[in-house]
DNA sequence: ATATCTTGTTTGGTAGTACCATTTATTGAG
DNA sequence: CTCAATAAATGGTACTACCAAACAAGATAT
């Protein structure tokens, strides 16, 4: 019960803001590493000197950023974990999303950010790395001699090869852009997979690509992948004139 | 107000999550449009049979993600609004800055984007914005006249350029990666901007590169962009080697 | 009649309590 | 020693009460 003299330190508004920051410089200062647990709830609380209420929105600001991870009971808490780019691409692909942004428009970032990475691939990527893609491109053309074609597996492994091709350039920012980017817009590569014709021409064209990285021939390489976004456009188009007509709206909440 | 039957009460555990969802859903299937804005607090209390302190956490959520802006008072609440770049760069930089990333890697990255975008740029960009660019790169250079030289109109004239440069792209998501880099990782511009040499040679840089764009030429622009991240490389190299020192650890909980 | 002040209402912000569900640690029975 | 019952720690939820800010409408002064 204090009596607010005029001289109190002003406390105002969006105390959570202020703990959340606190904690979020603590964890980045690397005064708590990862694995480690901040104070329970309760603790904070009396640490500082607030209610319960706003300590849990700032601790849930942090695990809403992907900083830390909560479990339940004894031992409990908020554990302090490494960001993973899953949540940047999250955040990413929310943006994507309510921008209503051209699928053109990401197939052709994709392909500059695809070509910036195959002339590092062949410049950095190890002989071993490089037989590796090579080996996995392979492994997508027996998927899809299987009689029922998985549409699934043709689509993680397209991405397990598009990650593995930016993990050779050495630089984790390629790997995270193209991480973000397959999160936030996976909807037209799998448009792509329903077509087994375009199916067929993608696979293949995924394993020239790679044998002329094996091959070190940047070049040819990036003929490839313009050759493999050309396709991806014209499946773009296509889907596009199909989908004029079908314009659902179902109310999500009735 | 009848948007009473938009949204469906929770009994499950994580009623804050699914309500979250719900909130977000909502938004995103545009069943409120930015403007608009979400039923009050105790509104919601009521419409989702639960606690409020819910209600707040799932608001937060959104509120984190950009998703809406929070105002008190009559007419206050949770206003839904359109997602900024910034919301995605922060993401990043907070990513950036826990992954430790490497400035260098940084470098390289910001220099194959801008390469992209300088062969779109030249490519679709109008004469009027091509020229305007170069008046741009001109401010730069009588800024730099000045005899205080201001580090933070440099800097904010430099991300000016980076981000006209990008628009002439005349594809957003160059434009959005431009802007959250940025946002994400300014300080080692920041650096090379407290040295005035280096700031001359880049107000320099700058301007050949505008009119080299001007002129069509992409070769020669390419040139000049390698020339900056170059530059760029060098500072970064001789900060590196000067705060090799300073390494502070303040704990925060005792 | 217009401008300004006062008051009331709405709405987010915070504090606090109580209770539940889950998880871990401890204890006791067999 | 093993395993089940119990206790303790901790997040999840509900509810209440009050504060602070923003806005609206009415009352008052000029």
């Amino acid at each position: 019960m204090k009596t607010q003299s005029i001289f109190a330190p002003v406390q105002i508004g969006r105390a959570g803001e202020d703990i959340a920051l606190q904690l979020e410089a603590a964890i980045l200062g690397e005064k708590i590493l990862p694995g480690e647990r901040l104070p329970s709830e309760r603790e904070l609380q009396t640490q500082f000197q607030c209610g319960r209420g706003v300590i849990r929105e700032a601790i849930r600001a942090l695990k809403q950023k992907g900083l830390v991870e909560i479990r339940k009971g004894a031992k409990g808490g908020a554990y302090v974990k490494n960001i993973e780019v899953a949540n940047v691409g999250e955040s990413l692909a929310l943006f994507l999303k309510q921008q209503h942004v051209c699928p053109d428009d990401v197939a052709e970032f994709r392909e500059s950010i695809d070509r910036d990475i195959t002339i590092l691939a062949i410049a950095r990527g190890s002989v071993a790395e490089k037989e590796d893609l090579v080996a996995e491109t392979e492994k997508l053309l027996e998927f899809l001699g299987d009689e029922n074609l998985d549409k699934d597996s043709l689509a993680r492994q397209d991405r397990i090869l598009n990650i593995r091709l930016a993990k050779m350039s050495k630089n984790p920012i390629f790997e995270w852009v193209m991480e973000a980017i397959q999160h936030g817009f996976s909807s037209n590569d799998y448009a792509l997979y329903d077509d087994p014709q375009y199916c067929r021409k993608i696979a293949k064209n995924w394993n020239v690509t790679a044998r002329r990285i094996a091959d070190n021939d940047p070049m040819k390489a990036l003929n490839s992948i313009s050759a493999h976004y050309a396709l991806l456009q014209k499946c773009i188009e296509e889907r596009k004139a199909q989908s004029e007509i079908s314009s659902e709206n179902n109310k999500v909440f009735g």
